[in-house]
DNA sequence: CCTAACCTACCGACTGGTTAGTCGGTAAGG
DNA sequence: CCTTACCGACTAACCAGTCGGTAGGTTAGG
């Protein structure tokens, strides 16, 4: 009975980093426990399947995920930059959500209605205060400026930005991103 | 020699519902040659490997992804909406593209430039014609455009439309798009 | 017109390596 | 003495890829 909260802890970082790598199929558990230096038999102790540690993992980043960033309601186009910066210094996040979604949840929302129901509240608010445009719904204001934040992000259709891009790049999207948002969703 | 073509077709087919609903990792041979009524060792004969089966149908679909909505520079809004729509009618090209993304091409473009280079040399022409604003570079243009229409798509991170969904909620998404498009990149 | 050679579609059965999950245990601490 | 951390070795199932064929169609030579 050494030190089993600090195995445990090995044993999400490490699964993390190989789920976020290779999607719940494609990770190896014997990857994951040879990582963290921790016996399988062990690992199958704590959570009960492969699964079960997805699980784990996904809902112990749910947080950073859904707050990686402070919200700011009253100011989306500098919430819209901020997401961008936290995609980039830390893309297992997004990652894990896209794995998340396309192995897990194909419809509908990806996450608990009470993570994302005080956030449209708050544009609620700042809509009534003449901060953000009234004719679009709270949900949706709020799902367009994740998707607009997203535009570079690791589950681009298009392009995924990277820390080693140009700075004068980083400069571009995240001025491009701020007039969209502004022009967009600020009356 | 009975009909190579058609077995090929249908293997293809097989190989494309598998693809997008499992990933190239979760994705099973035996039950695409199962679906398709191909032997396995034909399909192997033809496509080296699962990567290559995998290959095969992605760039079979390419054009589609990329093409399944004429692209209507002059009109962005509304290109934006039948993307949406186009989404909703073939959510397994959005979820191709996803698993690319997720599998294979981690960071920088998805696509070959010879894909998208005409799209931003259209986007050059209207924004020289002052239908599209100038201040964003017209491949970020493009890029903003298509993170727009995929807010409610099979990868999104926040909520996924699926044709089931109430009428009203189809034309609320149509509108709420169709604005932010034009409020932020139409001049 | 026949037939031998050849190509390609088609196939059931197999294999070797991999992989999630298990077993039966030791030892450390309380 | 009980609980919990820890572990090496094992297994049964799975799965990508292969083998050694048969058969139908096409072509060319006689």
């Amino acid at each position: 009975m050494r030190n089993g909260e600090r195995s445990r802890e090995r044993l999400l970082d490490a699964a993390t980093a190989e789920f976020a790598a290779y999607g719940i199929a494609g990770a190896r558990v014997d990857r994951i426990s040879a990582a963290a230096g921790v016996n399988k038999a062990q690992m199958y102790g704590w959570f009960s399947s492969k699964e079960g540690l997805f699980d784990a993992v996904f809902s112990q980043h749910l947080h950073r995920i859904v707050d990686a960033v402070p919200f700011t309601p009253h100011d989306l186009p500098a919430y819209a930059v901020a997401l961008y910066d936290s995609y980039l210094t830390d893309p297992e996040l997004v990652r894990l959500a896209g794995w998340s979604r396309l192995e897990r949840v194909p419809v509908g929302d990806l996450l608990d209605a009470h993570h994302a129901d005080p956030k449209h509240a708050a544009i609620k608010r700042a809509q009534a205060e003449g901060r953000i445009v009234r004719d679009i719904r709270p949900d949706e204001v709020y799902a367009l400026v994740i998707a607009l934040a997203g535009t570079w992000s690791p589950v681009s259709a298009t392009f995924t930005a990277s820390r080693q891009d140009d700075q004068a790049d980083h400069r571009r999207r995240r001025r491009a991103l701020r007039a969209v948002v502004r022009r967009a969703l600020v009356p």
